[in-house]
DNA sequence: GCCAACGTTGGC
DNA sequence: GCCAACGTTGGC
């Protein structure tokens, strides 16, 4: 199983949105190095929901992804702000998943904690003028944030 | 609101 | 294929 991250400004989609409906397909990627890691992406991977655009930014709980390989349908939307003119239904070009809600924290673990904690290597979201909204998170990385959350997500 | 970082676009 | 201009992201 995998781990990864991923970004959303709250005024747009917020944890507690994904809590309330549950599931929600992850739409609206336009970024191509994104896109590949939602497509390398496997049912069961758990991702961390993470809160840009806000303050403090940081990691507010997690989630699963439940179905991968699903063509984002807002690119075939002439009236979504993410509609994409070149893209073809028989050729699509933006990919996505579909995720649940798992958790939220109890306290969020801040970007400020993330940069105490992680060097950028170890966790990309800390790299200087780091803009992707989708990144893997490595299994002790995954870890160590859970153990900052003071929370334990599947295990025995 | 500012601006650094950086991806995309388009002229050549 | 280069690269300047431009647009977007996202922390601050």
């Amino acid at each position: 199983m995998a781990y990864w991250l991923l970004k959303s400004e709250p005024d747009a989609f917020s944890i507690a949105d994904l809590e309330r409906i549950h599931r929600s397909l992850w739409d609206g990627v336009r970024n191509y190095q994104a896109r590949n890691f939602l497509r390398s992406m496997q049912p069961g991977d758990l991702a961390f929901f993470y809160h840009s655009s806000t303050e403090p930014p940081g990691v507010v709980g997690v989630c699963r992804v439940v179905r991968t390989g699903v063509a984002d349908p807002t690119q075939f939307d002439p009236h979504s702000e993410y509609h994409d003119p070149a893209a073809q239904p028989e050729k699509p070009r933006w990919w996505t998943v579909e995720v649940e809600f798992v958790q939220r924290f109890g306290r969020m673990v801040s970007l400020e904690t993330l940069r105490q904690t992680f060097t950028p290597d170890e966790l990309w979201v800390v790299r200087r003028g780091n803009r992707l909204s989708v990144m893997p998170v490595s299994e002790e990385a995954a870890r160590r944030i859970l153990e900052l959350a003071g929370e334990a997500v599947g295990s025995p």
